[in-house]
DNA sequence: TTCATTCTTGACCAATCGGTCAGCTTCTTC
DNA sequence: GAAGAAGCTGACCGATTGGTCAAGAATGAA
């Protein structure tokens, strides 16, 4: 059997360096399901409607993500990508403020600036994580006990409140994303439609000083 | 004319002291739809399953209730109506730390023993508030800023840090609605599956020190 | 040029959706 | 017990859903 054809065969249809046109096709179909799942929810988007926004006949959405779950899953996992990276080399010589206030800003950074895929994740989440159980019960646990741990070590050794790890890293997480997953309701109350330089600067002071 | 057909028959269709039958079974329609729409979200979610859920064929629902959408915006109504009570008749002369301290443990107690009614809000929201829309721009907006206003002159006198007041409220907004909305997110990472009194306290207790 | 691979797409499908309706039974009231 | 109101529900409807498929068009390596 023909050596050269192997490992093309092999990797090509689920493997990263697939054709040119099947490159482009792909980005636009995720950016537009993006936008879609995250303003709809997952039941609540329509093939028909991603289709458009991607500016592709349904059945050549189909042809490219195989079912309207993979799809869905397949964009889950290239947030929860984006997203695992901060917060993920700090050890205990650090500064907590220092560190606290990167993380902060970082995260309301990417409220603001992502406000889809946020939206998307706690969409996933508020309906009880169908698609992201195991995720969530392996690695983000692993992930938030270390981090809990460096917070425990820097209240050992006074540099910080000795307050509890777990519950604060929920709490920045919480009120970080709310500004984006409920982006309508501060817009409402707050009169304007969209976040200024001067607001989001001014809610970051606030958390930090917190 | 018999005038005493005639009140009953202008208000009966729409008003409170219906039969006993339609009290009953509207109360296990909206049960049964809280929790399925909480679960699916608004589009998610069919009236088949809230009708199998509640115990009564589909046809029965749409009598009761009309429509989807009246269902639907019916539950919103009631969840505000309960939601608002709170924190309705502060004043400056109060204590701050006391006030907020009983904010933060009734909203927490609503969170634990009403996730389906949060959840069901924060679905609404996240998905651009659709059907809310008016009451956030008008009624929840004048609610906010007269309790900001609170707020301030508490800080004016030096009873508490001068921090931002509208941010403070959607801080405490969003980290004790965290627990209802993301509660698989933290169940999946704690471990246990549900809240004992003891986490309660303990979290509370955290929010309250910050 | 050849020819296998990849891409494209309209027609089509079964399932499910929210909603209507006619006709039935069960209550309530006098 | 008669009459009208309220409650009940299976059959049915058009629209939309996610998904299949066959057949043709474009692409690219030899």
């Amino acid at each position: 059997m023909g050596s050269q054809l192997d490992d093309r065969a092999l990797k090509a249809p689920l493997e990263a360096e697939a054709g040119a046109i099947r490159q482009r096709n792909e980005r636009d179909i995720l950016d537009a399901a993006e936008r879609v799942f995250s303003r709809h929810g997952y039941r609540g988007a329509s093939l028909k409607l991603i289709a458009e926004e991607a500016g592709l006949p349904k059945s050549n959405v189909l042809y490219y993500m195989g079912s309207k779950k993979a799809l869905y899953v397949r964009l889950l996992e290239g947030v929860m990508e984006r997203w695992n990276m901060m917060l993920d080399d700090i050890s205990v010589d650090d500064d907590p403020a220092e560190v606290l206030s990167a993380f902060i800003r970082s995260k309301m950074e990417m409220s603001r600036r992502h406000p889809e895929a946020s939206r998307l994740f706690a969409g996933e989440i508020l309906q009880g994580a169908p698609f992201l159980q195991d995720y969530l019960r392996g690695e983000l646990r692993d992930w938030v006990e270390s981090r809990a741990e460096v917070f425990r070590q820097w209240a050992e050794r006074g540099l910080m409140d000795p307050v509890d790890p777990i519950s604060l890293i929920f709490l920045i997480w919480s009120a970080t994303q709310h500004y984006a997953d409920f982006q309508s309701q501060v817009a409402g109350i707050t009169g304007h439609d969209d976040f200024t330089d001067e607001d989001m600067q001014r809610v970051t002071d606030f958390l930090i000083q917190v």
